[in-house]
DNA sequence: TTATATATATAAGATGATTATATATAATAA
DNA sequence: TTATTATATATAATCATCTTATATATATAA
């Protein structure tokens, strides 16, 4: 049985991936970073992002570093040891997904 | 800019798909069979289940044919024209989405 | 005759995302 | 120098979707 938040909210696994991958980010920069990779195909919206790294961190998956640039408050966020495996999981079922969506998508049978 | 819909709603393809592919079929029917192609992996409840096809009917997607086997209720559901080409459009969007998250989750960069 | 499978349906509640709004600093263009 | 755009975080109202619970009824197998 495929994990059911999965279906809904590849946005948390897109956030985890993206620490993993490159460290430390702040809110922002994952954003214009998701932009990016995804030519602008995926818009992250403050009011979806900040929520979840909220959570992720009352979760205990992620840590956070307050930083100072002039008089601006910047907010970073690294995974925990907790974070890093349950990243890799949540990857692994997303692929796991993928693989039977595609199949019923694929095929025309009889 | 993918669809937010499909981020979460996969149900309303699956079932698109699964008229396109099977001509027609009823609602019990369409679980069974997501149950036997996932092999157990997707289970539909029938509180999802049922709604969509009802909103289905309603957008003009799909067309239905009541049936009586012996005493019992049976409501067949058909494509209709333009719930055929949406169909062809979703899946494409599907794995639109697919490949963008595929090339997000998938490298390790610097 | 009792449990399980078939068959559809709706309502209450939870979750997750969008949109709107608020606040404030920094950099750039007019 | 002033207006606009970019940077930066945050929350509340609203909406859509899904789960769980409940209701109803027939058919079949143990």
């Amino acid at each position: 049985m495929i994990a059911n938040d999965l279906l809904k909210g590849t946005l948390r696994t897109i956030v985890l991936k993206l620490l993993a991958d490159n460290g430390r980010m702040y809110g922002y920069e994952i954003t214009k970073k998701v932009e990016e990779l995804s030519t602008g195909k995926i818009k992250l919206t403050f009011g979806a992002l900040y929520p979840v790294l909220h959570k992720l961190e009352a979760e205990g998956h992620i840590a956070t570093e307050v930083e100072y640039i002039g008089k601006r408050v910047r907010k970073y966020y690294t995974l925990t040891e907790t974070g890093r495996s349950w990243t890799e999981q949540k990857v692994d079922e997303f692929f796991d997904f993928v693989n039977t969506l595609t199949y019923l998508l694929k095929p025309t049978p009889a």
